[in-house]
DNA sequence: TCGATTGTCAAGTATGAACTTCACTATTCT
DNA sequence: AGAATAGTGAAGTTCATACTTGACAATCGA
C-alpha cells in the first residue's frame, strides 16, 4: 500500500477514463471530499472510491484520510511522469514534416 | 475526414489502450506501414487499422497511404496539445504539500 | 496477366471494467 | 446513547470496445 513509483502505462490508463478525468479536473481546482467528488458526478461514493484506488496507485492523486473523511488532492508524482514522457518521445513528434525535406532525403 | 483540431479528451483515451501505446512507441522509433505495426503487436492489420483511426482523430499519429502502403508516424499536434494541458494544470498539482503550511492554514 | 501483398469494410463475439446495491464499520453531532 | 454522516468491501450486472473473420479492392512484381 505504499506509493508505487509512478508508472506511464498506469498513468496514461488512468487517465483513459472519463470519469477519473472529470475527478482530476475537479481536484484541480481544490481538495475534495470523496462525496465531495461523487455528488457532481452523480455516481455513488463506492464509485469514486474505485475510481480514486486507481488514481493513487498511478501517482496522479493524493488522498489523506482524517477522521471519517478522506481528502484528495492532485499528486505531482504522476504529472511529472506525464511530463517526462512527453519531453522523451519529443524528438519523435517534432521531426517537422518538412515535404521538401522529405522528397530529397527520399532516394 | 479533414485533421480536427486536437481534443484533450480524445487525446487521453486514445492513450489509454495499452495497444494503442504500443503503436506510439514504435511510432517513437520511425514511420512505419500498418503491417510494420501489426506484426509485432501479433493482431490483425484490420485492428491496427482500427487503432490507427482513433489515433488519427485525436492528432497524435498522421499517415499518408501511397500506393497501397499506408505510412504511419506520429503527429506533434496531439502531443503538443497534451503539453498544453499538463502545463495549464501545473499550478494545481504542484502545489507543494508542504506539512507545516497546512496546519498553519488549517484554523 | 496472374499471384502475392497491402489495406479496407461490415458484421459478430466476448471480455474487462465501470458501475450498482447492500451490508457493514468508524466517526461526529445532539 | 442514538441518529446522521463518511467511507469501505464484496459481489453481481451490463455495456463499450478491442479483437476476430471473411469478402473485397487496389497496387505491385514477375
Amino acid at each position: 500500500m505504499e506509493k508505487p513509483q509512478p508508472d506511464i502505462h498506469r498513468i496514461l490508463h488512468a487517465l483513459g477514463d472519463a470519469t477519473r478525468r472529470a475527478i482530476v479536473e475537479r481536484l484541480s481546482e481544490r481538495p475534495y471530499s470523496v462525496t465531495g467528488l461523487a455528488t457532481p458526478l452523480e455516481i455513488t461514493v463506492t464509485a469514486v472510491g474505485q475510481h480514486l484506488q486507481v488514481l493513487e496507485e498511478s501517482g496522479l492523486v493524493q488522498t489523506e484520510k482524517v477522521g471519517r473523511v478522506r481528502t484528495c488532492r492532485l499528486d505531482a508524482a504522476g504529472f511529472q511522469a506525464l511530463e517526462g514522457w512527453i519531453r522523451d518521445l519529443r524528438p519523435a513528434w517534432e521531426q517537422k514534416l518538412d515535404r521538401l525535406g522529405e522528397l530529397l532525403e527520399e532516394e
